[in-house]
DNA sequence: ATGCTAACTTACCAATCGGTAAGTGGTCAA
DNA sequence: TTGACCACTTACCGATTGGTAAGTTAGCAT
């Protein structure tokens, strides 16, 4: 017999490459049985609802999120902010599991339903922000906005590649994307050192 | 009995609400028949499949768009984008439906499927950028990748809106709310002018 | 009056949905 | 050896899904 958390863990990977790829009302338990190779039983054995297993998989992108936030740590928060976001779209254009899911759990939120997991990941951003010279000369709601257009960007874009890709062709969409990469170091110079 | 052009297009009025409310698998033909106060087969008797429908909604939307980016002309055109991002984004703090429309609709988007009815919106924001005296001095990929910057920093931006009033409380959101409209301008303003 | 068509409605369908009930087989402590 | 427990299965459930078939009703041209 597997041990417990291998299962649990595995079982919660699936489910967030479908619930990003097809949202939470686009996938079914049986799908997700099935790519888990297992019966649906088997998941309500370890989530009692499918809504259950939906908040799992925001708690782990939210700890997921914040490792790799943390990962970037570097002694100046300027820096930090650069390598973080550079890296993230970067990391995105490989794998846009998580940003799908963040942008899919933004549509799926009605505000006082369920407690937002990425909380904590928001407020250390806010926090490396409010570190750097041209953070601090502005406000705490300046922060908030600058650490909010900055995400959404990233976010956005990684989602509308497909999009953009069909539209305009995959070499066009790849230009598009280290012009992004550029604006993103760019918008944190620009707001950093002031 | 009504004349079929306003049963229809009500019809679609009813469907973009729910479509960006619910996205296109979280709504069920009965709800859309519910909320048009008809018969489901009232709808697919316009539109043959659920996709139809979908797709026509997604055909009003790209027209909604295009008009009310007409709508903002002006000489000068960084002043008309000016004008046009910032209504854009004041009237969907009053009505989000449009711009949740469109990121279900991005989310929905796999490359090749249906083609994207946004584009001649898409190419007409990129040629008044093109006519700026600043889009004028970088190239064709540095406007697209402008444009896509900030219809992707207002539209997620009002798709997180309810989820910081929840975690943050309605009068910070609020406030960010301002901070995010002077964003606008002051990016704008950055990059037209130069 | 009559027939045609558009705009519906009621009745119905197989398939799938999320979820419950009742096991089954293997592991491990006593 | 036994019995508890865990991970999981098969069997099943009522509700809902998107969609079809067959009317029904109203207006309008002839």
């Amino acid at each position: 017999m597997k041990p417990s958390g291998d299962a649990k863990s595995a079982y919660i990977a699936v489910a967030t490459r479908r619930f990003a790829m097809d949202g939470f009302h686009g996938t079914s338990l049986s799908h997700l049985a099935k790519d888990a190779g297992v019966s649906k039983q088997a998941l309500l054995h370890f989530f009692k609802t499918k809504e259950a297993l939906y908040a799992a998989t925001l708690t782990a992108l939210a700890a997921r999120m914040m490792q790799d936030l943390i990962a970037c740590r570097h002694a100046d928060p300027a820096q930090w902010l650069s390598d973080y976001f550079t890296t993230l779209c970067q990391n995105a254009y490989a794998d846009p599991t998580d940003m799908r899911l963040v942008v899919h759990a933004l549509l799926d939120s009605d505000q006082n339903a369920r407690k937002w997991p990425l909380r904590p990941y928001l407020d250390e951003l806010i926090r490396i922000t409010s570190a750097t010279s041209g953070g601090q000369a502005k406000g705490v709601s300046a922060q908030l906005a600058w650490v909010s257009q900055m995400i959404g960007m990233i976010q956005y874009h990684i989602i509308s590649v497909p999009t953009v890709s069909g539209m305009y062709g995959a070499d066009t969409a790849t230009v598009l994307q280290v012009e992004m990469v550029k604006r993103i170091e760019h918008a944190v110079h620009r707001f950093c050192s002031n």
